[in-house]
Formats: structure tokens, C-alpha cells, sequence
DNA sequence: TTCTTTTTTAGAAGAATTCTAATCTATTGA
DNA sequence: TCAATAGATTAGAATTCTTCTAAAAAAGAA
């Protein structure tokens, strides 16, 4: 890990009010030096242990719980068996592969939802989420 | 039960290729005989003990995965801790209270969702689900 | 340093869901 | 009608993902 990208990753974790622990600093690292990511709290773990770095699957949860309050990350609903956590936390959409589990994201200017009704009353929105399920096209 | 009722149930139930046993019989009438509902596995069990009738929540499980893979029934992917299951099968979205972890119906014709790009390489839509979360106006 | 607060951890516990394999029920057709 | 058989139900065990607990370790402040 070069000497910057440790600098620039131990500031997002001090400005968000984590202190930068070696797993933060390593999990930060997983997370944010390879573009935008879609990952699941298990696969998050392993590629941390593949890395060499050693660290309890609790402490995977409590961080990716911990970058999410603080704004590091977004969690996205697709599938009700697992939660994937999303690197990209502008406003956005998704592709998701059903088959694969794979999530893709869509510019929000991309598409455009219009003509959402009234809100239940006493409400306020809170995020708008799209999926966009796909499937391989069988021949 | 009246006995119409329960012909139209049992209609619906074999034209699904379904045998209407007295347990799918029960929870096709908690389900279709009270407009369109939004129900967790759990919530039906509890229904159906209240309602005097005994069944397994294995039953119920296997069930409402048949009436979805049937299209009796649709599941709706909102909470990565539970599964709810939407009576409405015709294509439309959601709002989803995030506080209070209900549903409530967004009709397709009321919502637009325009421009979605290219589709990831050799695949097709199988579905787009809008979610609109909300939550309490606080004061 | 030394004290205090935060973090990490292993393992237990919890919650939702699925599996197993035995029993029971519905349907078929002689 | 009544066996035969295909399908359904069940209790409880098992699995999977996630959270909790309480103790040890590390970080930051004084």
C-alpha cells in the first residue's frame, strides 16, 4: 500500500470519525481503491483474508454497519438472503444479475422516474430505489 | 367460509396445478379474501394459528413459494431480514415505511420510469422494482 | 507514560429459512 | 369403492446470515 493512498485513506476515516485502525485502514482499502464496488459482508471478509490481513467477520459487520452511518457506504436490497454494500454513494440505480448476484450501477441521469404519487400521509421520502432485474437471454 | 368463496379458491388453487388441501385452502383465504395484501412468512403463521387453523411454518414456507413460483403470488425485496410476499401480481411498485416495515401499493400507470440504458451484455429485463422509502415527517 | 475510550475478537446466540425423512392426504384408475 | 401412488404436511434438526457478549487489545488524550 503506497504511502499516499494510505494518507488519503486514513483521512476519509478520521474525517468520518473513525479512528484508523489497521482492519479499517485494510477493509478501506478493499473497498475504495479498485472503483465502485458491490459486496457482501462474507466475500468482504475473504478477500481480506486472501489480502493476509486477519480479521473477525464481527468486525467486517460492525464496519461496514459503521461506513454506512457515516455516510462511506449505501446499502443495497435485492436479494433478501444477503446485503450488499455499495461503494458508490451518490443517488443511483441498479442492474442486478439475478443468476450471478451481480449488481450494476445506473447514472442517475440516466434514467428517470417521474410521477411518483402522494406520499402516505405524514411521510417524507427518504430514497428512491430502482432495480432493474435481468436475466441471460436463453436461446 | 361460505361456500362460494371456497369454490373460487379452490378454483384458483387447481387451475395453479395445486392440490386444495385444507392448508392451502386456509391461506388462500388469509391471503385473496381481503383485498391485496403484503405479508412475511411469520405474520401468516400467526394469522393462521389466530384463525384457529394448524400448519406448520414449513407449510407455510413451501406454500408461499409455490403460489410465487405459480404467480399466485409475487416477492417484493425490501428488508435484507425478511421476505414479504405481495397478492397483487400485476406489474406495479412500492412505498415501503421504513419505520414501521409496511407496504403499501405505487399503481404502474401512476409512476414512469424512463431511459434505462443498454442492458448489460446478453441479458433481458426480467422485472423493474421501484422502491419508495419513507419515513415519518419529524417535527 | 498512564488513563480513558474505542475497537477488535472468538465464540455464543439469534432470527429467518431450508432440509430431512417420516407420516398423512388427495387423486387415480381398476 | 378402494388400493396404489404421487404429492403434501410436519416436527425438529440444520443452515446461513447477522448480531451480541464480555474480555482483551489498541488508540488517543493528558
Amino acid at each position: 500500500m503506497s504511502q499516499s493512498e494510505l494518507v488519503i485513506l486514513e483521512k476519509k476515516l478520521r474525517d468520518a470519525q473513525l479512528r484508523p485502525t489497521k482492519q479499517r485502514l485494510a477493509l478501506a482499502r478493499l473497498l475504495y481503491s479498485q472503483g465502485n464496488r458491490h459486496i457482501t459482508a462474507e466475500r468482504l471478509h475473504s478477500e481480506a483474508m486472501d489480502a493476509g490481513v486477519s480479521i473477525s467477520l464481527a468486525t467486517i459487520y460492525n464496519n461496514l454497519h459503521q461506513f454506512t452511518t457515516a455516510g462511506l457506504l449505501r446499502e443495497v436490497v435485492v436479494d433478501s438472503s444477503r446485503s450488499y454494500f455499495d461503494t458508490n454513494i451518490a443517488p443511483h440505480h441498479h442492474f442486478f444479475h439475478e443468476e450471478s448476484g451481480t449488481l450494476e450501477d445506473i447514472a442517475k441521469s440516466d434514467l428517470k422516474v417521474d410521477n411518483i404519487p402522494a406520499l402516505p400521509q405524514g411521510t417524507e421520502i427518504s430514497s428512491v430505489d430502482v432495480i432493474v432485474r435481468v436475466n441471460s437471454v436463453r436461446n
